[in-house]
DNA sequence: TCAAGCCCTCTTGCATGGCACAGGACCCTA
DNA sequence: TAGGGTCCTGTGCCATGCAAGAGGGCTTGA
């Protein structure tokens, strides 16, 4: 599974080293991708409380780097800071949910678009290939597989647009989802990998035909699509899928 | 020293994001903001050094909470920190103009299908009301109060989206490409307040017949149309505009 | 005069400690 | 027992000190 090792910047330089391990001397670096790999990975139940020293302590390192590391992750919206309260895990409320489902429909829908507007591109042969394994984990019937075949389809797709603003709002966006697990939710539902599958098809057959507005159209329906299957199988609480909801927390 | 006693009011809205009614008093908030608002307004030149020790004692502060709000701009990619080295106001490329405004048209575009979604809410008001000084502004060939009533009619926009994911992101591109300071550069094309006044009159009207896909398509156009002004206005290196405005303008 | 190597200064990264405040447990009183 | 006030603990916030790396200037040699 293709996963975006680290978000550091929004900056200028998307990626210095290539990929793989943060081994960035900084210690805060390693405490933030270690953090925000919990929280994305569900290691941390959202609500959750982090504290400094606790931290601290178990990455062998002083309260500044965790602390400064806790605020850039609140920047990314990863966690919440209640000044001299406490640093908690975020839980997006349903409302959260379908504003971001609204911004990945937007933000995929114009990468699409911008992808058959590039003609052909590296990004083409790798989604043709892509589509290639989908088909076949169908036909096997591999939910796993085809879980992160979609990741990678989605990521292909962004990274196809050739635009790293694009590409970094749309990992905040991701990580907020934590939708590296939403996936397998919506996947859940009775046919609609098939049916994902289809989907992607005809995106890619529109990028080929390098008809932009209606591949940017298509791919918006199927956002709304994977949407309506994820809500589908989600509680209806609308929290995180780590389950465990708590009793005594105030309704929304 | 205390020199930012002597501001008189740093900051007219908070800008935290996620719904923070944070009224954070503390050190770092006063910086961020500060230092946010002297690189949007250009008061620090791109590329310019920023010192944690000389801020620090510039805000009267130690190091620690400079070198906090600078790591949070950073992550709002309005400065660049080279570890070691030292912090750097971000000076973007043409390229990156080029994506930044490729998100704003995105964004913008989403904003107007969403408001036109919604029906009469009292942003439409505000919206007509804007357009309607707009006019009298053109009129007069105010030109200073009309890029004010621009920045405001975009800003009602993406407010009437009602999306506060959408908000924020738009916010985070709208300090990179330190917009208010372009659209002077914009507005100088001779006849782009009248072509601009129009082009929103025309949006607002979608958005009243709740045709969404419309008012998604024409704001686009909008957006397209007020780049190549900025970018015609614009020097060919493409950095920020610093006014100086060189003859031999590249193709485009 | 030019080039190369060394050193010195300036920068950030991290550790540590004190401080003020929020929240809850506890005690005192009625 | 119930209610209210107080203290204690935990938290984030900030100041300060030390260390390591990067860059530039200086010296020295050819």
């Amino acid at each position: 599974m293709i996963r975006w090792a680290a978000v550091p910047e929004m900056g200028k330089q998307a990626m210095n080293r290539d990929a793989g391990e943060v081994k960035n001397g900084s210690m805060q670096a390693r405490v933030i991708a270690e953090m925000r790999r919990r929280i994305i990975d569900g290691d941390v139940a959202p609500g959750a409380s982090l504290s400094e020293t606790v931290l601290a302590d178990e990455f062998g390192v002083s309260r500044t780097p965790v602390r400064e590391a806790l605020k850039q992750l609140q920047t990314e919206g990863l966690v919440e800071i209640r000044p001299r309260v406490g640093t908690f895990v975020t839980t997006p409320s349903r409302r959260e949910i379908t504003e971001l489902f609204e911004m990945k429909e937007l933000i995929e829908g114009a990468a699409a678009r911008l992808l058959a507007q590039r003609g052909r591109v590296p990004e083409i042969d790798s989604l043709e290939r892509n589509l290639r394994e989908a088909d076949a984990a169908v036909e096997q019937d591999d939910r796993e597989r085809y879980a992160a075949l979609v990741q990678e389809f989605h990521d292909l797709l962004i990274a196809g647009s050739d635009n790293s603003k694009l590409q970094a709002h749309y990992r905040i966006l991701m990580n907020q989802l934590a939708y590296s697990r939403l996936v397998n939710t919506s996947l859940s539902q009775p046919g609609r990998a098939s049916q994902s599958d289809r989907e992607h098809h005809l995106v890619l057959e529109l990028i080929l035909e390098k008809d932009g507005d209606s591949a940017e159209r298509v791919m918006r329906e199927h956002v709304r699509a994977s949407r309506r299957a994820l809500l589908a199988g989600l509680p209806v609480d609308g929290r995180r899928a780590s389950a465990k909801p708590k009793p005594g927390l105030a309704g929304s």
